[in-house]
DNA sequence: AAGTGGTCTAGACCACACC
DNA sequence: GTGTGGTCTAGACCACTTC
């Protein structure tokens, strides 16, 4: 790390093989190997087999942001968390839903709209569809006290996930959900979930004004 | 990750020791070390020295996004990429930005307003203070032909930093600059670098609406 | 004090990718 | 074919934390 830092392995620069390294360092190889793999890992080096380790040509920063379970960002916060289901319906998918994810129309889908709130102010709006093919169970769970994120998080196999973050102007009914100004930025997350093939649910998450998600490097 | 996938073990489940998986596995301790510390990493367990190890109680999702060079994300979009320096101010910190960074009043800073392009549209509108103190070699430098981010990257060495993704209102001049109506939701990210404990370089970037984030669990 | 994970060693074989 | 990283083993000592 120090000599990609101080400029003695340059970017793209082809550095010694793990047996050079460890003779140098006086280390077995083992540990050298592990010390190379964590810094591929962060980003910093590209290893390929055969070709060797090479400095990272494009520097890309890879942050890890942490996306918890909304009731823990609130506590997170020093706010009570709470929730509302302001509306819910079992429905066939929409055709934009069908042809997005490959859902037959014969799919039936719980749609849910969800106010969470931070003490007694609006903190995030949700939007949620849940496979109930894939997922009957929720259909009779009592969402009123667990909120369906986190039903589905004990309830649910290890999942793959994809989040999308976006800025988006409040429409009518959000700003009169989230209690702000028509067209306010809002920050969003849209986030798919799938178990093996099958998506198990799509959630478009509205924030209130003024929220912001940080990480570190 | 199959037990925890399917629940064997459930959150906040004390698993075994590495000693007894290594024999119920029929594998060396290292091998079950390895794969426990990758799915620590991964969020799935937390480990503690005596404490032993646990089903990760808060499935907190960690996404780790990659921040590109501007110029990679709108090449990556199959878009040419272009700059200009709008503006270009040397000048003391601000009394705003000397709490912020601990920044003595003398700190000598540049200042630079730039406007990123994909093909002939704007992409997003950079706003970048530089700490001269620590880079002063930048004072010098052709920032029209390399931008000052790809310039910091390759004659700074390693440094940490900090994000915030943040939506915001499109200003009068951001709408002016970016060819948008005044008050678009605009995604906006924070982000402030250090060398060691000296601050960098703070940016405020802000994306041209439509502009969205993606990553993958 | 004791038990857990954290790390290291020396050696070995494997798999991939380039020649 | 051959050299690189990827992975594993068996054993050892260490460091942190909880008891």
């Amino acid at each position: 790390m120090r000599r990609i830092s101080d400029k003695r392995w340059q970017p793209g620069d082809l550095i010694p093989g793990e047996v050079e390294l460890a003779e140098e360092f006086g280390c077995a190889r083992a540990t050298v190997n592990r010390a190379l793999r964590d810094l591929a890992d962060d980003g910093l080096l590209d290893r390929k087999r055969k070709a060797g380790t090479r400095v990272a040509l494009n520097p890309v920063r890879k942050a890890t942001v942490e996306i918890p379970v909304i009731r823990q960002d609130v506590e997170a916060r020093g706010k009570a968390y709470s929730f509302d289901v302001l509306d819910r319906k079992e429905l066939a998918p929409t055709s934009i839903l069908q042809q997005q994810y490959g859902l037959a129309a014969s799919t039936p889908l719980l749609g849910l709209w969800t106010l969470h709130r931070a003490d007694t102010n609006a903190f995030a709006y949700e939007e949620r569809w849940i496979n109930l093919a894939v997922v009957p169970d929720i259909a009779t769970a009592d969402l009123a006290t667990l909120s369906a994120n986190e039903w589905l998080v004990r309830n649910t196999p290890l999942s793959r996930g994809e989040f999308t973050f976006s800025a988006c102007n409040a429409t009518a009914a959000e700003s009169r959900v989230l209690n702000c100004d028509q067209g306010a930025a809002l920050f969003t997350v849209n986030r798919t979930t799938w178990v093996m093939d099958d998506p198990i649910t799509a959630v478009r998450l509205v924030y209130a004004p003024g929220f912001s998600m940080k990480t570190m490097v």
